[in-house]
DNA sequence: CGAACTTTTGATATCACTCAAGGGACGTGG
DNA sequence: CCACGTCCCTTGAGTGATATCAAAAGTTCG
């Protein structure tokens, strides 16, 4: 039994970072994502326009929410790390206005509506994380908003990387200042509103200040302090403090 | 009793332009909206750090959410239009990460968070209505993460004029081509991330090719087509069809 | 070892910003 | 009814941040 209890399903980690989970709900959310699919890079889970079914939930790897312009123009609106879990309420409305797709191999579970419905109705400690989630979802998006609205380049990297620092902390996928970071400068350009380009020269900016290092795929921030200072980033919309009872 | 089902409700509206409603359920709505408090212009409902208390409803005016910098820019990240609601389970988390304030006069009821799990609990059609609207609401800045995002200034601003329209729309605010609008350039500046000169210029532009006509704080659209091809405006995203049983 | 992809560099172009000042519109009080 | 203040819109000139284009250098992987 305690093999369930899988310290390493990032779902869990994260859902009981919102909402303490009993024994029991960990062994049950063990039980519906122990058969997770490996999906190889830059692959579709669901298209704009395909009817949702179910929803998907990424155990490992880095996948995205993005939209598609006539030109060919990609804008990336959300990342889904490990751990996160597309809306649970999606089944709701007929047509996906957005497609999800991986930006590396993935392991992927697809939950049921049923599953889903049976989460929120039957389990209320799990439904309270779920909907927690949601809201920080929104939330994020609020801020990548704010990011690409009204925030300079090296500015809107910055932030970006102090976020995802702090979100692979949480499912344990990051220590304090460093963390593996599989996207290319073309997905990182479609994701803040700016060409590759100029995010090349943003990076070697915030490089050249001593505020990072890459290596191999690898980000090693430095100076914390300072990057979050450049990005104005307040974590505050994460809701990663424990909350009142 | 038929005076209950008040038409000039937005709210109910809008709901039931989401899920058709029962007259009970439109007699209910009515009911707990009953008693709205006038809010005057650039008045904040709440702010960012407050405990959220409820939700607020907006039944006649123009409200935002919005976030501040350091710097003391604002940048808008959605509209509370008439009939919109904030986030249902925004009392889940202990914290406000952004502002509510309105931009016009408003009629605005507070909803208390009993009244709130009331609809969701007892009034299947309703709870139905709002979880759809949240799902829009966030679909909604999605698509305006990818207006700012990669859209030239012109393009913003008429995509934001056409997703007006069909909002408006909804709540019976606008007719086929043409609406109040009574937000200042330098609100929609906040909301593209522009300078309220360069929204100034936009809007000139659009005038000038013939798109647009205004007037005393009113809006007409002259060529609908050319405004939604200049946007590259789908309107997918607001989830209006009628959905499949 | 070669092919495909990603990062980097340089040169040039452009869209949008900033600053500053003038012109309307509207409301209020004398 | 006029005078004034305030807020909003408009205009011009100059600047700056970021885009585009094109090519070279580096990396990864079969």
């Amino acid at each position: 039994m305690n093999a369930h209890l899988d310290l390493s399903n990032t779902f869990i980690r994260k859902l009981d970072a919102f909402v303490p989970l009993s024994d029991a709900d960990k062994a049950h959310l063990a039980q519906i994502t122990a058969k997770p699919r490996v999906v190889e890079t830059r692959t579709d889970l669901i298209r704009e326009g395909d009817a949702p079914d179910g929803v998907f939930l990424i155990l490992e790897g880095f996948a995205c929410r993005y939209k598609l312009r006539a030109s060919g123009a990609r804008h990336i609106t959300a990342y889904l790390l490990p751990g996160d879990l597309g809306d649970v309420d999606a089944p709701l409305l007929s047509r996906m206005d957005h497609a999800i797709g991986t930006l590396t191999p993935c392991r992927v579970v697809r939950l049921e509506p049923a599953v889903i419905e049976d989460l929120l109705q039957n389990h209320p400690r799990i439904a309270r994380a779920l909907r927690i989630g949601t809201l920080v979802d929104e939330a994020t998006l609020r801020e990548w908003l704010v990011n690409v609205g009204c925030r300079s380049a090296v500015e809107r990297i910055a932030h970006l990387l102090c976020e995802l620092l702090l979100r692979l902390q949480v499912v344990g996928l990051a220590s304090a200042d460093r963390y593996a970071l599989p996207l290319t400068q073309l997905d990182l350009a479609d994701t803040t509103g700016l060409s590759n380009v100029h995010v090349n020269r943003s990076l070697q900016e915030l490089r050249r200040r001593g505020l990072i290092l890459q290596k191999s795929r690898t980000l090693e921030i430095l100076d914390l302090p300072s990057l979050k200072g450049v990005a104005e980033f307040k974590p505050n919309y994460l809701h990663l403090e424990p909350r009142a009872a």
